[in-house]
DNA sequence: CTATTTTATATTGCGCGCAATTTAATTTGA
DNA sequence: TCAAATTAAATTGCGCGCAATATAAAATAG
């Protein structure tokens, strides 16, 4: 593939080879693929994940903040701060729950739901020109899915 | 699968559906993985990109500022901060390299070579469990690089 | 040989991502 | 009932990741 495969020393290490080559895989891939989507998005005011918490909201709003967090495995300490922006955007209204006071709910208001249609146009542009055959793309989402499944289910069995 | 993939509306976007999309799967698949690596990693006193900055290190030093983000894809924006904070902590040295005074090389220390020991626990640890059996484990790589490859040669393209 | 352009790294600024802690509301239990 | 435990979100602090810009050295052009 690719010139730094052949970066190797003669050493018995492949330990740490491998590990290199499945993380870092997943690192840069998911890196590079935030990059491709940043110039489309910014035409629509989003960051990355401002557009994940977009997708969620445009499947149901309102949503609890940690309801947000479940679905994209982020916490309070990203959400929050990120909110506050996509509100003062005016994409999102924030307010407490009235019958629980310890959460907030997050609404989408008729401009974060607007955008909608401009969201599906990026998603369209992307699609249009496929980066992967479907099958790989289908066993690389399958693939990344399988380990989170793994990994959430390992945090769960700490617990 | 998992519950989220059972938060659809019942329109006709599947464009938009999270659970479709290649991109949150990463996303959330490369934070996990991190997140795994993070409390292993932290006891060597090192970052994830950090420990893939030993990585390349490890197999060939001193190597250039720019040597090393073309091989990891990340800037110097990045590499310039996480360096200098890899050198306090005594893992590398910097320096101008004397035939190009533009170039800065970056040299393991002894410490830094040193570290490659536990770094090989670390990797056998995470081996020993494996989180997804071998075959699942190259497909994900695989489909990852693959997604590397399109991403990087499209950014050539367009220069 | 000098002016221009290119290349390599550093700096600045902003938005994550998460650990650790804080604040406040709800639930639990003696 | 009311103190202790739990839960939800916010805050603080730090390290990325990258765009934009700055600085300086080397390469190139005329």
């Amino acid at each position: 593939m690719s010139e730094q495969t052949q970066l190797l020393t003669n050493d018995t290490d492949d330990a740490l080879r491998l590990d290199k080559q499945v993380c870092f895989a997943l690192y840069a891939a998911s890196n590079l693929l935030t990059g491709l989507y940043r110039p489309l998005l910014a035409e629509l005011g989003l960051t990355f994940p401002q557009y994940l918490v977009m997708l969620v909201l445009w499947e149901k709003s309102p949503q609890s903040v940690g309801s947000l967090g479940q679905q994209l495995y982020l916490d309070s300490g990203t959400l929050t701060p990120l909110l506050k922006r996509m509100e003062s955007a005016g994409l999102v209204k924030r307010q407490r729950d009235a019958s629980d006071e310890r959460r907030v709910l997050v609404e989408l208001t008729e401009q974060g739901d607007s955008l909608r249609a401009s969201a599906h146009q990026v998603a369209n542009t992307l699609a249009s020109g496929p980066l992967l055959p479907m099958t790989e793309a289908e066993a690389l989402r399958d693939g990344a899915r399988k380990l989170i499944g793994v990994l959430t289910s390992e945090q769960k069995a700490e617990e």
